[in-house]
DNA sequence: TCCTAAAAGAGAACAGTTCTCATATAAGGA
DNA sequence: TCCTTATATGAGAACTGTTCTCTTTTAGGA
């Protein structure tokens, strides 16, 4: 919690209920949509305007403290865990968990180092792994 | 065009003047959304509803004659490109280009043929480059 | 404590998509 | 070729997700 007011404070943003409340909801969901953020904080604080919440999430992803999730949905997913890393997608459901995996980072770099893309600067190689989850 | 009612027929779907050119829409566009399919249709031949446009959409994924591609928008995009390929994706803009590489195909099953992810079984993996396109 | 720029709230507006239901039509069979 | 009918389309309303506008509130520095 003093933790997500340092992140706050770092990007010289000033440090409100709701900024707070927000963070903390995308640190703890998994890939929310807006809507999840709103329901968690409702149930657990207090209650918060939409616009707020997508005008906070819009700041946060403007000062890299979040970012965008891509799916083939028309509704837009946040997530907080910033590292490199790739997504696990459910091909049943809309379930999405994040994968690390150095070793396959430094493969594709290695690969993309000697084939190069014509007219093309990579800057960042995102998988989507979709398939089972095996309860 | 004979080409394309064959795609549908194989598919047991009437052929109809809007599904015709709502699948040549999504050939001759890149990666375009139910607003642009419905600018080109309308430019070219005839009018068109948006209800329709959506519903055939929907029943060409069904059917596999088209995909969706995955964005960090609120908006869909559909691909008529349906060999296995990945995308480039501008960070400056919209633009999405197709990337095929069997190469990279390979050491990507090579690499989950060893290292598998646990409780997770892989269909299909799709990298998404984010990038400058130079021109 | 006071001041003020910035943030939040309320709700309207907008954009993208889906639904409902009346009308039109593709295509198989007579 | 003409019927028949299941299916597809059109028009517009409804719905969902997001953005905007404008007023009120508040964080945080002086
Ligand atoms: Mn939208
Ligand atoms: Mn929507
Ligand atoms: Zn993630
Ligand atoms: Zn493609």
């Amino acid at each position: 919690m003093a933790n997500i007011k340092n992140k706050l404070s770092e990007k010289g943003l000033k440090i409100t209920p709701q900024r707070l409340s927000i963070l903390e909801a995308v640190y703890n969901l998994s890939h929310p949509t807006a809507d999840d953020i709103i329901k968690y904080i409702r149930q657990k604080h207090s209650n918060i305007a939409t616009g707020t919440v997508y005008k906070v999430l819009d700041t946060f992803i403007q000062k890299g403290l979040i970012k965008k999730v891509t799916t083939d949905k028309d509704v837009i997913r946040y997530d907080g865990l910033l590292i490199h890393h790739h997504h696990l997608h459910s091909s049943k459901d809309i379930l999405i968990k994040d994968y690390i995996d150095e070793e396959l980072d430094k493969i594709l770099n290695d690969y993309f180092q000697k084939k190069k893309i014509k007219n093309f600067k990579i800057e960042e190689i995102t998988l989507q792994i979709r398939g089972k989850f095996k309860k």
